[in-house]
DNA sequence: CCGTTCATATGTGTCGTACTCATCGCGGAG
DNA sequence: CTCCGCGATGAGTACGACACATATGAACGG
């Protein structure tokens, strides 16, 4: 009525040509990792150009559907694109300190329920990973060393995901981390401050409950790390009182 | 460690460019909606050809946070492209049991935090839609039209999520929800049966909660009725005892 | 005076061609 | 047997031209 600028009947080519390809590989039966016709093959096939075939490939990597390399070739990824976030769904810079409350809210719905689940389910293997995870991460705390906290904090909660056996538990879990990190691009970043010390802490009750196989006690924990991490955020912020500079 | 698939130091022109597009939205102070520069200015202001800005914007258009639209302009995306999941993320099929399973999984995390929000944040506004919603499915119900009912499902699972007021988890629920839908695909449905008086009844529990301001009971009512969901969907299964087909 | 129609301008969509550059595979030199 | 180089393959980039959808405003007829 005022204003719909939607809806016009027209479809864009290289829309109908992503959905071809896709149709393509599902009735080549292409699995996986495995390699796709040619550009100019499916330029042909679809009776297109090869520049509409380039962008309907452009939208289906976006998605995580499919993985284009140089001098080599197009191949069906590897990855599960569910969400169709494969490497790409990076692109959304937290602007307000809302999105990174949002984030942080989004955070504990999906960390509670992999470590529900990976108490009633992890391997021994798996279970190993989380443990060594928290430890890196304790070692890189207590030798001060912010990389290495940082980075066996993401091996932690990413194992407790894997443990979970979920896929798209997994899939929001990293991605949630992901646009997270980079909401350091606007200068805010979770340090090694004082909020670390109770981190490994809480690291370590959240591994104890998944290790006892308490699946309650585990979302519990893991809730109250987020709590305790965002509160903790939310003081460091307050003491920055920096200035916006966009 | 796991995922490096990106091993040759080389990045396409059109990859970066989605980013230098990306930063030039923010650095313009470009809000949703808002008409973007052209094809050919960004070509000129990135340095780079308009095939490049072509795909890149192809990319971000997969992503949702572009919009083009032929004979007018390029456009920021309206919203909520943070997954990057348009129209465009629904070509995920549930191929396996397991599948419906974790996304039930899924959605427990989801509904419990949104569901524990929206007990913190309704309006009062919002808290009617929720009452209305879920009034909607229960007359589905009593008059076993089933189209009602789901609908009417939909409707109060998705006004909680938008009295969450957290934009990450809106969009998680809706793609749980969608993918569930699409699972129906391949012959399952949680029709109006036997769990639909329960569904009911355990949609009230969760609006009286979220109406009363209790967080807590808001989530726990939400997670009971995911699980019993699930219980009565495993049953239906069983039931069935359908042959697979591969 | 007002609405309709038509010409024009703007801008995305599509096509073709030519070229670059990364990668792979093969064959010959050492 | 190993290593090097050469050619083949195929994605990435660039340019130019035109088709087609849309918006704007001027000309026209009522």
């Amino acid at each position: 009525m005022t204003d719909t600028p939607r809806e016009s009947g027209y479809r864009p080519g290289y829309e109908v040509a992503a959905e071809q390809v896709l149709e393509l590989i599902v009735r080549l039966g292409l699995r996986p990792g495995d390699r796709m016709p040619t550009e100019n093959e499916l330029a042909q096939q679809l009776g297109t150009s090869r520049t509409v075939v380039r962008e309907a490939v452009k939208i289906l990597s976006a998605l995580g559907r499919v993985r284009a390399q140089k001098g080599r070739g197009l191949y069906v990824a590897d990855d599960e694109g569910m969400f169709g976030t494969g490497r790409w769904g990076s692109f959304f810079l937290p602007t307000d300190l809302d999105h990174v409350y949002m984030l942080f809210e989004f955070r504990r719905a999906q960390e509670m329920e992999t470590s529900r689940l990976a108490a009633r389910r992890a391997t021994p293997a798996e279970l190993r990973a989380v443990e060594e995870a928290a430890g890196v991460c304790r070692h890189g705390f207590e030798t001060g060393r912010e990389d290495l906290f940082n980075e066996g904090d993401d091996a932690f909660h990413t194992a407790i995901a894997t443990a979970s056996h979920n896929m798209f538990l997994q899939v929001a879990v990293r991605e949630a981390r992901r646009l997270q990190a980079q909401s350091s691009l606007i200068g805010l970043r979770g340090s090694v401050g004082g909020h670390a010390a109770k981190a490994v802490e809480e690291h370590e009750a959240i591994y104890q409950a998944i290790r006892a196989g308490d699946p309650e006690a585990a979302a519990q924990a893991a809730a109250r790390h987020i709590d305790n991490t965002l509160d903790d955020y939310r003081r460091e912020i307050q003491q920055r009182l920096f200035f916006s500079s966009h």
